[in-house]
DNA sequence: TTTATTTACATAGCACACTATACAATTAAA
DNA sequence: TTTAATTGTATAGTGTGCTATGTAAATAAA
């Protein structure tokens, strides 16, 4: 259980139970699941939720704004627009003044499962949290913010 | 920044610097992305790490009591070890009493890397978390494990 | 003993992350 | 003004997770 009971050197391991990076990534892929089957019958995947959240919150921006605030790969977010269109979720509009760009708007379908959307994602958390106190959810939360402040670099 | 700031409830927005799900997410991948750099020279990639860190812990398991214990599906296994007996990393032999089953057996190339890729996995978690101090880290391991547990019901 | 169920594994198909690469439009430098 | 560098987007290829499905071997039920 813990490395320090082990007899010697040769048979310590590296724990993958007090390992962060090992906790973060079973931890991300739970959330990951309880949020697809919540929002399913939405007709959304819990990939588009970032870049819907960002949306909700502002309709109208361009990719190069949402790779920005979502902190993902310019490619990752292309292929995930382009499925998010072919679902029927967002539309692509040509930017007036830049050739290059644009501008990502929300189909009436987009809009319509906000609220339900939202409660997903509300109860994922939830229960996730379910025993922790008010307190440890606040610590939990800085403790994350933390960390990806400083793996920002 | 504070949903609480918010001075109606029709602008009040999910808000992802607050949820749980949406920053272990955020995290998961940067730890994802930091070892996958740290680990490349060694030839191997961050979803290999759980089968070989259970390997290197108990050497000719089955696929079965790797699902087991890293609690990923079937499949998901399935493919990891195919990936990994491709580029030399493990081995599969028939078992010896059970038909349908195969043990995994680690090469000497993967028994090789072992210490190296404890190191290059500690300095991430070390990285990730080098603000924190001692009890904030085992604070913060302690809620990403009852948050697990809570996920796997 | 024959049949039904369960178990161990493989494969197909898809989502979503990444890197590497390409290209067209804009902006800066010469 | 012509050329060079930058910016916005798209696509190809791959890794790693999932569900759904198929198959052979082992076990349980009849």
């Amino acid at each position: 259980m813990n490395a320090f009971l082990c007899n010697s050197y040769e048979i310590m391991t590296f724990d993958h139970m007090t390992s962060a990076g090992y906790l973060v990534h079973h931890m991300a892929r739970l959330f990951f699941e309880g949020l697809r089957k919540r929002i399913e019958p939405l007709g959304i995947v819990p990939g588009q939720f970032p870049a819907l959240l960002a949306l909700w919150q502002q309709d109208g921006q361009t990719q190069s704004e949402l790779v920005e605030k979502l902190d993902v790969e310019q490619a990752t977010m292309a292929n995930t627009l382009n499925r998010m269109e072919r679902d029927g979720l967002i539309i692509r509009c040509k930017h007036p003044e830049d050739g290059r760009a644009k501008i990502i708007y929300l189909t009436p379908k987009a809009k319509a499962i906000r609220d339900d959307a939202y409660t997903a994602a509300t109860e994922v958390n939830d229960h996730a949290l379910a025993d922790f106190s008010n307190e440890e959810r606040s610590q939990f939360i800085e403790f994350m913010q933390r960390t990806i402040m400083t793996l920002r670099k």
